[in-house]
DNA sequence: GCGATAACTTACCGGCCAGTCAGTAAGTGA
DNA sequence: TCACTTACTGACTGGCCGGTAAGTTATCGC
């Protein structure tokens, strides 16, 4: 008679990426304050009890959200940093093409949600200020400087010109996940980096005899 | 006897300017989300009950907030806009200067405000969108344009380009207002400025006989 | 099958805060 | 100085939501 499917199962390893990509859609949505975890659960096919069985509070659900989400594209990061023979500008562009093309995607959502609580999460702004920012600097002006080094590029000051990469992807990441679903006009992320990519490396590039 | 200062003193019209100083303050420390009435009215020297004799609503004065932030800068922008003969590399780098440190003071709050809640006040999103950011664009596109018809850029694509111009005074306005505050390496605003201007300027350049 | 276990649900609690309103006292003008 | 207006106060409330715990049911070992 009842062989009805189960009204649920049991899937405890299956849990914690499921809530994880819920709040994460979910915080990209209405931010961390307005969501209510109920919310959460329900994108998560579960209720809300079943939550607090893996995260002790929105806030560690949060953490999580954010180190899970940021972690991968880190490590990506450092393995494109692993040596390449490649001529400077290319690299360049390669790897600050592929930041631009993840913060239009899914990962540009963390940026905003560390900018929106910062203040509220002083030791998650720390982390990201410096395990994030302050790393990929570093990356940008080591990548300037192999440029500079192997006359590719004029001898720029490479620590201070470093955040001019990094600000394409910030814009790219806050534009799709922010702003643009309210916007008529759109940017298109191929166009502008294109266009970027194509200053910065004209505005590096090594003098071959002009005015100066 | 009792002389005593009075309790407090009808001030009608001083009162929606200072009401709104104090949103901004609290809402750049804490989030709109976050931040209590009660915690506006006390920092604005009132109680709750005469801040909605006011504003309506929260909601209304966060929208406060934004226009009456915004709405100074904007006209000054358009002010500088205004028919000027100097050169055009002089001329973007006025522009945008003042916007980065612009973006560095008290306005960068806003976009951090607008981008936090973009989600839950659609209308502000658009408004932003489409106000500012749409005729921010505009109007760095027109420069470059400018530049390009008295010969003194390269012939880039102006629309596809002015993104890069903004994206600066956008990594200004987060930086100062969330996250370098629990960061332990500052940028310095006047040598990020110079170095991206020098990039940016170098890369715009019209070529005077070099490879091409 | 048949407990035993633990993954999951549901109903509930309590604190917090936007928004209200009856009352109070600063100002007004005659 | 006194009657009147109104800017302002502050105690209160109603609903919302993070968090909890008692109860229910899938699953697994025997």
């Amino acid at each position: 008679m009842t062989d009805l499917p189960p009204r649920w199962r049991r899937r405890k390893d299956a849990r914690p990426a499921e809530i994880v990509a819920a709040a994460l859609d979910a915080f990209a949505e209405r931010g961390f304050a307005a969501t209510r975890l109920e919310d959460v659960a329900a994108r998560a096919g579960i209720s809300k009890g079943t939550l607090y069985l893996y995260f002790p509070s929105k806030e560690e659900l949060f953490k999580a959200v954010v180190r899970q989400t940021l972690l991968p594209n880190l490590a990506e990061a450092e393995r494109r940093l692993a040596t390449s023979d490649m001529p400077t500008p290319e690299m360049l562009s390669e790897i600050v093409g592929a930041l631009v093309a993840a913060a239009a995607g899914r990962m540009g959502v963390i940026p905003k949600l560390l900018i929106a609580e910062a203040g509220n999460f002083p030791d998650l702004a720390r982390f990201y200020a410096e395990e994030v920012v302050a790393r990929g600097m570093r990356l940008f002006a080591r990548v300037i400087q192999r440029g500079i080094a192997r006359g590719e590029f004029r001898a720029v000051d490479a620590v201070r010109a470093a955040p001019a990469l990094a600000a394409p992807i910030l814009l790219m990441a806050l534009w799709k996940n922010a702003l643009e679903p309210h916007a008529v006009h759109p940017i298109d992320p191929a166009g502008f980096f294109a266009a970027f990519i194509d200053i910065v490396l004209h505005g590096l590039a090594a003098e071959t005899g002009r005015k100066g």
